[in-house]
DNA sequence: CGTGTTGCTACATTAAATGTAGCAAGGACA
DNA sequence: TGTCCTTGCTACATTTAATGTAGCAACACG
């Protein structure tokens, strides 16, 4: 099947629903974690790189690239950092961190 | 299959803290559509695929595999479906499902 | 028996991510 | 001025992950 959908960034989806894309782009590699890491502070794109285990300067940039386009980063004089709408994105998932801490006790 | 070992799927961070994990968990393609399409049914596998636009079964069936072992999903008379624990951690990001909707409308 | 499910796998192809290196632009300083 | 940093960002060859298509074995109906 030929790739679709020149709506750019759907992947995965042909729907055009405003919760696949934003899934979709939640679900590349690294999105998150860039998320999480720049949750309260700004980082440089090497700072960043730095706090994401050394991950490939060429994919960050690309998901840089995408979370500024979808207007959750912003390269500011201090580094790459959230905007007022990648705040509020965050904090949809922010309960995941104690999510994961009540997880990862009960298997051990 | 030789499935990832006893640490589960901490690709990308060598930390091993549990939100790590958890991150790297869902941002592993299709786990976030898997996890909002079984959020209030029981799937078949064959029905989770054409609900996640025709995915291929191969990298479905890893991920379905993936979330069996962190103890999100469960195969049941019925199909697939979310455990207990799985519809705590659907809960988390169900918030998202607003958020999407004001992000694209902010954007489109 | 044939027909139709189910969960799941093989495998060749294609796309995405990784790792390493390095560029151009700008600031500090000597 | 020139050297030395650091910044954001890119090239590119390699490796890994995902895709698409086909099909298996097990089970349930008729």
């Amino acid at each position: 099947m030929p790739r679709q959908a020149p709506t750019r960034g759907v992947r995965g989806s042909r729907t055009g629903r405003p919760i696949m894309a934003l899934l979709d782009l939640l679900g590349r590699r690294w999105t998150l974690r860039i998320l999480w890491e720049l949750r309260d502070q700004a980082l440089t794109s090497r700072a960043l790189r730095s706090a994401c285990d050394e991950a490939s300067p060429t994919i960050l940039q690309t998901r840089l690239t995408e979370l500024r386009e979808a207007g959750f980063v912003e390269l500011t004089d201090d580094g790459y950092r959230l905007t007022g709408l990648g705040r509020e994105l965050f904090q949809t998932f922010a309960p995941l961190h104690r999510f994961a801490e009540r997880w990862t006790r009960r298997e051990g």
